[in-house]
DNA sequence: ATATTTATGTTAAATTAATCACATACGGGG
DNA sequence: CCCCGTATGTGATTAATTTAACATAAATAT
């Protein structure tokens, strides 16, 4: 049951998809489309027209019947939900190879997000710059985030060295964490947001799907062959 | 209906959390723990242990009833699952930040991925060596893949590029395209996965989990000034 | 040996997400 | 100004996923 008032919970599936539409819509704004439907967006995004549509009334009534979406508009109110209206501040915390090429990035920037310092405890990398960065001791950088309002912690660090880093980052005022270490941050005291990027997982999902059509291959030869029976029939219990 | 002998379509879902098994079982072989109960599991991993349970059986029956799961026999069965019980060969294509940070990266070796040759356009870079992987120019690609058995591209090259470069990858023998452009790639005639990592879509979803605990904000303290009622008590209505 | 405890594999229930279907409202044309 | 076509927003339906429940089999203790 819904109370009056209260926050609708959307559902992180939808959340996910929200960049996809932001990319999307943008896209068709440097085309100077004015006016889009559900339909037209499921044919460019792969989804469903009623899924469009749904996934936007989580957010607000954004269309008009017979109509459609007006392209900058939509466009406009997805980067409000995405908060990237206003523009976002970052540090990255680990100036390893990772660090280095997101500092090297340019395309953060593009959306508003930008990387105003790197912090490392390598001696000899602190006091350099990166893409006009400045690198500075670990030491300074709790103090360094409170004094500039700093948003978003990119975590490059190695695996050993996240918890404390954590640790201090819960004494900071940043409001999200952007973890590309292999460890899953768990923070219970503070309201940050964790977002993951596990390398090796997707990069083991990859070895997975690759894998799944060569079982297949196997499987249905073997199933040919009449070589292929055991109890339950699952493809996986060959030997 | 699920006929005799045919391959259980394994959810996506299932599939995501394989490598979350995989490196906690792995971590729990380095403790030297011999065997683990989907209960433990579960508090380990945050996944229910019914979840747990069933998720493994989708690919068999690794468990014993009154016992739990060997760790030993879990982790091979799981790695075998993943395709990691062989070693890939990958190549990089683009050596750009992204690529050259990649390339530099020590963990796939250690999970049986081994970056072999990287590929790249500026002369300037050809010939040069990167963590003593030889970098190639991209004419070179096609005939080098399919000459060295090559499973894996990983895709670091600019956004303009990638048409051309998963044109040129369809007509080689690799099994799989590691996407790191924020193109979505569709391969229709060849059987080839496919995984992106799209950080610039991670970064905007880190960004709406940091903007929704602000607009929360903001609207319990509209509704507590009695500022706040619209036609629908959506949240994100609030002007 | 036998009883008891434990923890799986699996079926059933509950929850969540995606799709369908349509009443409704708006825009455009005559 | 009115009618017709279009495309939204939303309630109903279906599908998928997660959680719960339990019968069963193995391990351990007595």
């Amino acid at each position: 049951m819904e109370l009056p008032g209260e926050i609708k919970k959307v559902s992180i599936a939808v959340i996910k998809r929200l960049p996809k539409y932001y990319k999307c819509l943008g896209e068709l704004l440097r085309k100077n489309v004015e006016r889009v439907s559900s339909q037209e967006l499921s044919k460019l995004l792969g989804f469903t027209a009623s899924q469009i549509r749904q996934d936007l009334n989580n957010f607000g009534e954004f269309g008009q019947q017979g109509y459609g979406y007006n392209v900058a508009q939509l466009y406009t109110e997805i980067s409000k939900i995405l908060g990237i209206n206003t523009s976002h501040k970052m540090v990255i915390i680990g100036a390893g190879n990772l660090g280095q090429a997101l500092a090297n990035y340019a395309g953060f920037a593009a959306h508003g997000f930008n990387i105003i310092a790197i912090f490392d405890t390598n001696p000899s990398l602190v006091g350099r710059k990166i893409n006009n960065i400045p690198i500075y001791p670990v030491e300074d950088m709790e103090y360094y985030i409170n004094r500039n309002d700093v948003d978003i912690a990119v975590l490059t660090v190695p695996q050993d060295q996240t918890e404390k880093i954590v640790k201090i980052l819960t004494n900071t005022d940043v409001r999200g964490i952007w973890n590309f270490t292999p460890v899953d941050i768990n923070i219970d005291d503070k309201d940050i947001a964790v977002e993951n990027v596990h390398l090796i997982d997707s990069l083991l999902t990859l070895s997975y799907h690759i894998n799944e059509s060569w079982l297949q291959e196997r499987f249905l030869r073997q199933k040919r062959n009449g070589q292929f029976v055991n109890s339950k029939n699952k493809a996986y219990m060959v030997k």
